[in-house]
DNA sequence: CAAATTTTTGACCGGTTGGACAAACGTTAA
DNA sequence: TTAACGTTTGTCCAACCGGTCAAAAATTTG
C-alpha cells in the first residue's frame, strides 16, 4: 500500500477557489502547453491575483499535477465500461461512440493530456507504465477472447485500441485542423455526427468476422 | 500571385549555418514546444552562441516560421501521390503505408507538426485553409469517383483523410503512450511492422465494396 | 463583540529569456 | 597588402516569470 499525504482538511472556500482555479488551468494549460502559461494568465482565467492563487496551489506544478490526476481517471473511464459478457459488436460500438463523445464534449481535457504525451509524458510515465497498461492488457485479452470465438476478426488488440483512441482524439486535438479543411458549412455536431457514421463504418466493416 | 520578398542572396557559410539551426531548432522545437524552447537550448544543440544564432535569424520566430514552411511541403507529399489513374485498394494502401514510415522516419517532423495544431495552428491556420484544404478537397473528389464505380465503400472521404493521418501519426506524436504499453518486447521495427498490418487490414476491410 | 483564523493583496526578488550592439575576428578579392 | 565585407562573441538590457512576504482585509469562532 503507497503511503499518501493525510487528507487535507479543507475549508469551504478553499474547496470552491480550487475548483475555480482548476477550470481556470485547465482553459489555460490545455491551449498553451505547461510551459507555454503562466501563473498570472491561469489566476486572470480564475479571477483573483497571483499571490491570492499561490495561495492555494503553492507551485504551478500542483495545479498541472492535480489536473492530470483527475483526467486519466475519467479518461480511462470508456474502456473501463468495455465489458466481457456483452455482445462484442456492440460493445466496440459504444466504445468508440462513448470515446468520440469525450473528444467532443471535453476537447480541454483532450488537449491537456496530449500535450503532456507530445512532450514525453514527463510527469505522467508511471502512470501511463502502471495503470493504463495494466488495463490496456487486460482489455487486450478480452478482445483476444473475441477473436479466438470468431466473433471479431483476429487482429492486433492493442493496434486496435491505439486506433481507436488516434481516430476520436484526433477530432479535439486537431480540430482547428478538421475545420479548415471541412470549412463551415457544417457545424460541430454535423462533424460529429459524420466522425460517428464513418468511424463505426470503418471498425464494424473492418472488424467483420471472415 | 502571392508577393514574395526578394530571394536573399546567400553566401555558403550562411547556407550551411542556417541548415545546422534549422535541424537542430526541429530537435529542440519538437521535444519541447515553440514556448517551451529556449534560443540558447538551440544555439548549444547548433554549437554556436546565441548571438551568432540571431546572427542567421533575426527572431525565434523566423526560425519556427522557416521550419513550418519546409515542413507542411514534404508532410503532404504523400497524399499528392495519391493517383487517381492506379488501383483504388493498391493506391490506398500505399498512402497508408508511406504516411506511417514518415512516423517512423520523421517523427520530430510530426511532433513538430501536432503541436502547432494543438496551439490552435496561430502561424500556418492560412495553409491550412488555403494549401492543404484544396489538396484534401482534391483528393476527396478523387475518392468519391471510386465509390461512384463501385471501387471502394461508400464512406465519407473526408473522414476516411483524417483516419488515416490520425491513425498513423499517432505512431510518432503518442510515442512514448504507445511504448508504455506494449513494452519494451518488441522493438521500433517490431511495432512498426504490427500497425502496418493492422492498419492494412482495418482500412482494406473496412473499406471493401460490399 | 472580540479574538483567532483564514483569505487577499501590493510590493518585491532572483533568475531567465529574447534580443540589441559594438567590437573583435576571419575571409575574400582587387 | 589592404579595404570591404562577412562572421563571431562578450556584454548588456528590459521584460517576464515563478515565487516570497508581510501586512491588510475578511471571515469564522467563542
Amino acid at each position: 500500500m503507497t503511503m499518501e499525504a493525510a487528507a487535507p482538511r479543507r475549508t469551504r472556500i478553499q474547496q470552491e477557489k480550487r475548483e475555480v482555479i482548476l477550470e481556470a488551468a485547465l482553459e489555460v494549460f490545455s491551449a498553451q502547453g505547461f510551459r507555454g502559461s503562466t501563473i498570472d494568465q491561469i489566476a486572470e482565467a480564475a479571477g483573483m491575483s497571483k499571490p491570492n492563487l499561490l495561495y492555494y496551489f503553492r507551485r504551478k506544478e500542483d495545479i498541472h499535477e492535480t489536473l492530470m490526476q483527475r483526467l486519466l481517471d475519467t479518461w480511462l473511464a470508456p474502456l473501463r465500461e468495455l465489458d466481457d459478457v456483452g455482445d462484442p459488436m456492440t460493445e466496440l460500438r459504444s466504445y468508440i461512440r462513448r470515446k468520440l463523445e469525450m473528444a467532443r464534449d471535453f476537447p480541454r481535457e483532450s488537449r491537456l493530456f496530449a500535450n503532456e504525451i507530445l512532450q514525453g509524458a514527463p510527469r505522467i510515465m508511471p502512470l501511463l507504465e502502471g495503470e493504463l497498461k495494466t488495463l490496456v492488457d487486460d482489455k487486450a485479452e478480452v478482445m483476444k477472447g473475441w477473436m479466438r470465438n470468431g466473433k471479431i476478426a483476429r487482429t492486433d488488440p492493442y493496434h486496435l485500441i491505439f486506433s481507436i483512441w488516434a481516430t476520436t482524439q484526433h477530432y479535439a486535438d486537431f480540430d482547428v485542423q478538421v475545420r479548415a479543411v471541412l470549412g463551415p458549412d457544417r457545424g460541430a455536431d454535423g462533424r460529429f455526427e459524420d466522425a460517428a457514421r464513418f468511424l463505426e463504418e470503418l471498425f464494424l466493416n473492418g472488424l467483420r468476422p471472415q
